[in-house]
RNA sequence: GGGCUGGUAGUUCAGCUGGUUAGAACGCCGGCCUGUCAAGCCGGAGGUCACGAGUUCGAGCCUCGUCCAGCCCGCCA
């Protein structure tokens, strides 16, 4: 076997001279002055210049060589004078001339180009994948997950923690997103699924007294692609604890993840602990249960003032159940017309009736709701929205939970847009105390709002005297940036509460049983307190590489419809592939 | 399933109020060139203006439909 190389291309340097050298990579640039040719040769760790002189033999070949050539040059290291130095490469210093070189690989026509690195469409990367991972942005990306990946290894190894897989092919589960099913051969008829998550599993182990869990998880969830969300698989550092309570598990989470988005970015962030935020106030402050606490505006519920006022639009509709949502912006009192109209035109376009507000200007209170107000409910706007001269607040008035949706969407769109945001920062908040369970309007029934194995507080008691809607569970959220990272919940592990806790959601004891018996038999032989969490790896690096799309730090995603397109995944399979899983594909009408 | 934005050379884009032969840059091909590092200079090839229909004397541009992409809503316990 020959040896490809004896040096990367990021290795040599000043101390190197004169030494020969083997150097193995792809053509990454030529500049070729007919007499003299550089070739910029890459590979994973770097950038050499290669130079080829008139006396050697092969100059004319190499120089018809094109570009993404994987080649090995064989020569001597050579010193830059002053003027010839590239200070943008650590190899600047220093050259290879070249006096052999054979070529290793050769390459067609590139579809896209990976040195300069232009904007190519996304198909196009992705049907060329390889390829795209070779340009230097998405490299170290890639490079930068597999860093934080091990990060997060050692962390969790350092604070106790073992490392454990558990099943890829499993059963349904009937709570939460649709499953990804694979037909059994043996048992015709019959489907595995591919875990969501490996919920189940981890607090099985904590059962078998295992007592601190960790996984880099692959989940499997057949729901539609975001920016933030790649269809069909993603990781999660999955964790659990045995004989915890809430505050323990964020002490650990805190510690790892603040350490984790410390030693890979230089972001301003906040040290632990993080704010904790109870979901209902979240909802009113922020519109949503994962906040960009970045932008400076803390919204408030206006209901009370407008519900006597002569304001008969907001007050008729307030007589019908809905709500006011003041949404207080400093400074911008003196905006032009024109922001103000578009801002409502926007509001509009995203589903508003309209966008009420109020400017707080030199000559006084101005705006189109004035006229309604009596000055005493502009005083008491002022001062449940901590606003004075120079501010606006906006107004939107509609359902609870359209309220939510319309000003927290106008919140970051106010931030956004008024340049609110630091791109410098990161800010981490709790969301806590999520409620154990949600009208579900589709179906007119109470229905868990989260994980179901989450343990409400206040146990039994709760259970039995509150109205379900009222209960709050030991559910949190972590969120970063207005991105959700992770959540998490301490367990129900008492099999009692998980009946009494299935049944206000219309699942009789039959069904838990049914359904959940693994789980809950465990739970009935000796079960711990436990709990835990699973932070998004993705969504991790994504913030942490700074790209807006969670394709960019995936090697080898799926497209916004589930396509792999460089693999052709889905695909057909030939019908002995389908008879032997009992499979019939039948054409939809 | 729905909404928004877009689709012009291999790629990124320009293309005016509908008007002659649809342009530029990068890339590609050929030539020149001994110190570049975004090398430079000269020349060349490359277009079903996403597709289909309509309006018009005339459509890249206007209208309708279809397809595709991104983003969003729904969905994601």
């Amino acid at each position: 076997m020959q040896q490809y190389r004896t040096h990367t291309c990021s290795e040599l340097r000043k101390t190197d001279i004169d030494k020969n050298v083997y150097l193995a990579g792809w053509i990454h640039s030529r500049r070729d002055h007919g007499g003299v040719l550089f070739i910029d040769l890459r590979d994973n760790y770097g950038l050499t210049q290669v130079v080829v002189y008139p006396a050697v033999a092969f100059l004319d070949e190499v120089s018809r060589l094109p570009k993404e050539t994987v080649i090995r040059f064989g020569g001597k290291v050579a010193f830059r004078s002053e003027e010839n130095v590239n200070p943008k490469l650590p190899t600047g210093e220093i050259e290879v001339v070249a006096d052999s070189f054979e070529v290793l690989g050769t390459c067609d026509a590139l579809p896209l180009n990976v040195f300069p690195e232009d904007d190519a469409p996304e198909d196009l990367r992705l049907t060329y994948r390889f390829l795209d991972l070779r340009r230097s942005k998405l490299h170290q990306n890639i490079m930068l997950r597999s860093d934080v990946i091990a990060s997060m290894r050692r962390r969790m190894w350092d604070l106790g923690f073992k490392e454990f897989q558990t099943p890829i092919l499993t059963s349904s589960s009937p709570e939460g997103a649709r499953d990804y099913l694979v037909p059994s051969r043996i048992h015709p008829g019959k489907f595995y699924a591919l875990p969501q998550a490996p919920q189940q599993f981890k607090q099985l182990l904590m059962i078998s007294g295992f007592d601190r869990y960790f996984q880099i998880a692959p989940c499997f969830r057949d729901e539609d692609a975001r920016a933030d969300r790649s269809p069909g698989e993603f990781y999660q550092l999955d964790i659990e604890m045995s004989f915890v309570n809430q505050d323990d598990i964020f002490k650990v989470v805190e510690s790892l993840i603040h350490g984790i988005f410390a030693e890979f970015s230089k972001k301003t962030m906040d040290a632990p602990p993080f704010v904790r935020i109870p979901f209902r106030e979240s909802m009113i402050k922020y519109g949503t249960d994962k906040p960009d606490l970045r932008i400076p505006i803390e919204m408030r519920d206006c209901t009370a003032i407008f519900a006597q006022s002569g304001f008969k639009v907001f007050r008729g509709a307030i007589e019908t159940g809905a709500v006011v949502r003041a949404i207080p912006v400093k400074g911008i009192a003196k905006n032009p017309r024109n922001f103000f109209d578009k801002m409502v035109d926007h509001a509009t376009t995203i589903g508003a009736k309209g966008l009420a507000y109020l400017q707080w200007l030199d000559a006084g209170v101005k705006g189109p709701l004035l006229k309604f107000l009596t000055p005493e409910e502009v005083k008491s706007i002022e001062a449940l929205c901590g606003v004075g001269l120079g501010d606006v607040v906006f107004f939107i008035c509609d359902t609870p939970q359209t309220t939510n949706k319309l000003s927290g969407e106008l919140r970051v769109k106010l931030g956004k847009d008024l340049g609110m945001i630091d791109p410098d920062a990161f800010k981490f908040c709790w969301i806590v105390d999520f409620p154990m369970y949600e009208w579900d309007e589709e179906n007119k029934c109470v229905a868990f709002s989260h994980n179901p194995f989450s343990m409400p507080q206040g146990g039994m008691e709760a259970l039995s005297s509150k109205q379900p809607l009222d209960i709050l569970a030991y559910q949190y959220d972590i969120v970063c940036n207005g991105i959700e990272l992770s959540s998490g919940a301490i367990r129900n592990h008492q099999p009692e509460i998980m009946y009494r806790a299935f049944e206000i959601a219309g699942y009789p004891k039959e069904t838990v049983d049914e359904r959940f018996g693994a789980m809950i038999n465990a739970f009935k032989l000796g079960a711990p307190p436990h709990g835990g969490i699973a932070p998004g790896v993705d969504r991790i690096v994504m913030l942490l590489a700074d790209e807006q799309n969670i394709r960019e730090i995936i090697a080898f995603p799926m497209n916004q419809r589930a396509q792999d397109l460089m693999m052709n995944a889905p695909a057909t399979v030939t019908q002995k592939q389908l008879r032997e899983l009992h499979i019939k594909v039948v054409e939809h009408s």
